[in-house]
DNA sequence: CTCTTGAGCGCC
DNA sequence: AAACGGCGCTCAAGAG
């Protein structure tokens, strides 16, 4: 398809109340929005909506210079974001959180053309910024240079102005070619789904996190502390191989403890000779050597400090004193969230560290997981008779599953029998090999096997659990149909590869990505149960949802936050039970 | 000088 | 024969 350059949209420019009235009666009666917003800058906080541009069909684009009116005056704007029209957008999440903090809160149906994009190419490597949505679905090229350009504080350009109304004029040309395409690759419900979390996502973001800085203070010297002695018993062992002449022979003569080819060598030089200086490598050989176990504990100082306890105050928002990361609501190729600037969903277990993240005054934090909610996906998608009736009888299935390799009755299993069980449900399940189960048993749940147990143990799962073992065997035999490089979730969100997929990724995306669609529904419906509980979301983690609450609506908000998680996955797996473990307590950490 | 890549590691 | 998946951040080291 050849690209041609998109006839300018008409435009009016909106400055004032009177004019702001006559534009806007015309979109009234149309039942499909295409909205864009121009901003400063890229944090809504900070920066200012100066834009907002809105197309519907066969009308030139309204662009609206809100900087230049007084709030009251744009309450036609307002009702007509309230309107029951679709409101189409690109990235809705930036728009939405822009226009609510000018009080500007649109109500849905909502329609993303970014997300659909992701939803259709999920997997496959490509862009979906508005410029590629447009070339690869309309061969339409569009000018982003003024994409960049200033939007503030001053008379904006013709250029400016045009580049503006085309981007809202676009999405009404976008919006009926890709609901098709959804529709055809059926993925029409998932859209659905993920549309009515975005308004979610986008509060979760302005909510944001509360940080303890001082006790991350207090935290911090008590680490370096601790790193700092950690380091010279290294320094006094560990010593570099090339001797250099230099004027600072304090600097060079030490080895670079972050640098993993001078550890390497330096630990050759003591005869511990290594193929890598990953934990994996690291870990058998701790006993042997005590420096090995010192090495071991300064890196999780040195990542606690740099990653955590020094990284995530500098993200501390100038105007709201919270920490808002930015959620990519399909950021995962299996449909889960990402998160990054900061990263909250990779943040240490650590009570120490989760203890940080407290709430206001006068609220709780409510943190909510789905229990095992992997295990039960996996039981419900292979059928597994034995998975499904134990979850039935409410049995522990890592207890069940250790019994049953090693043969013990199960009120006969200990703690240690369970904690071996785990690596063996983890792992198996996405098809994990005997040699990293070995590997994954020790650095993950400190439990130590031989290869041949790990064989063993892989060998009497699959008979203890042979229905996992013909789900396997069933994605198996699709994988040599090269032509059908896709699998689904059970509520159809589609994954797809470009080259041949491995077989673990065809076990894991069912799993994972099921599971991000039950959270993801629930959001939706949480984003609506909430209102009058002045509850906050306010985070979000594969399989646990956060809030932050008045003290008073504590009870109630908790039954309804179980309640929305419960409902999409209790729905979906039927008859496997589903259950949502909630804690309450003034941080993240209790 | 900036950009990219890989190792390593935090989470689910 | 062997194979767990999904992320983002920090640092070092190499590339341009």
């Amino acid at each position: 398809m050849t690209s041609q350059p998109l006839t300018s949209s008409k435009y009016v420019l909106v400055t004032n109340g009177r004019e702001l009235k006559k534009a806007i009666s015309p979109l009234k009666g149309s039942d499909i929005l295409g909205i864009d917003v121009e901003t400063s800058g890229l944090d809504p906080h900070t920066d200012n909506i100066r834009l907002v541009q809105i197309a519907a069909p066969n009308l030139p684009v309204v662009i609206i210079d809100i900087s230049l009116f007084d709030p009251k005056e744009l309450k036609p704007l307002l009702l007509l974001l309230e309107g029951k029209a679709l409101k189409v957008f690109h990235n809705a999440k930036f728009d939405l959180s822009f226009l609510q903090v000018s009080d500007l809160k649109p109500s849905g149906p909502f329609f993303d053309t970014q997300i659909a994009s992701q939803l259709i190419s999920a997997g496959l490597k490509k862009s979906h910024s508005l410029k590629a949505v447009a070339q690869r679905y309309l061969g339409v090229e569009l000018d982003k240079s003024e994409q960049k350009s200033q939007f503030i504080n001053h008379q904006l350009t013709e250029s400016q102005l045009t580049y503006a109304a085309t981007d809202a004029a676009i999405l009404l040309e976008l919006y009926p070619i890709l609901s098709h395409k959804l529709k055809v690759a059926k993925l029409t419900t998932v859209a659905s789904f993920e549309a009515a979390a975005l308004p979610a996502v986008a509060q979760m973001e302005l909510n944001g996190m509360l940080l303890d800085t001082k006790r991350m203070s207090a935290i911090l010297t008590e680490l370096e502390a601790k790193k700092q002695e950690y380091l010279k018993t290294l320094q006094a062992v560990l010593k570099p191989t090339v001797k250099q002449l230099s004027l600072f022979p304090e600097i060079t003569d030490v080895v670079n403890l972050e640098s993993p080819a001078q550890v390497l060598s330096a630990l050759k030089n003591i005869g511990i000779a290594l193929a890598s200086t990953s934990r994996a490598a690291l870990i058998p050989l701790q006993s042997k050597h005590p420096i090995i176990k010192t090495l071991l504990e300064y890196r999780k100082c040195s990542k606690l400090i740099c990653t955590f306890v020094e990284g995530l105050p500098t993200h501390i928002n100038p105007v709201t004193g919270r920490i808002h990361p930015s959620y990519l609501q399909c950021g995962a190729r299996s449909g889960r969230f990402s998160c990054r600037n900061p990263n909250l969903q990779n943040i240490p277990r650590d009570k120490n560290i989760r203890s940080c993240f407290i709430a206001s005054p006068g609220y709780a934090i409510i943190r909510a997981d789905y229990s095992q909610i992997e295990l039960r996906i996996a039981a419900f998608l292979s059928g597994d008779r034995r998975m499904k009736q134990a979850y039935l009888n409410g049995e522990d299935l890592h207890s069940l599953t250790a019994s049953l390799i090693i043969g013990k009755p199960l009120d006969a299993i200990a703690k240690e029998d369970r904690q071996l069980a785990k690596p063996i449900n983890f792992g198996l399940v996405y098809g994990m090999g005997a040699t990293k189960l070995k590997i994954y048993a020790e650095i993950e749940f400190g439990v130590i096997i031989t290869l041949k147990q790990a064989r063993l143990f892989s060998q009497r799962f699959f008979q203890a659990y042979p229905g996992l073992k013909r789900w396997h065997q069933k994605i198996k035999n699709t994988i040599h149909a090269t032509y059908k490089r896709e699998i689904r979730t059970i509520a159809g969100r589609r994954r797809r590869w470009q080259t041949n997929p491995s077989l673990s990724e065809l076990y894991n995306h069912p799993v994972q990505g099921s599971s991000a669609d039950f959270l993801k529904i629930a959001l939706g419906h949480l984003h609506l149960a909430l209102t009058n509980t002045g509850a906050l979301l306010i985070g979000t983690v594969h399989d646990e949802i956060l809030l932050e609450c008045p003290l008073e609506q504590v009870e109630r908000t908790q039954d309804i936050l179980r309640q929305c998680m419960l409902e999409p996955a209790q729905i979906a797996l039927h008859p496997i039970p589903v259950e949502v473990e909630i804690k309450v307590g003034n941080s993240w950490g209790t």
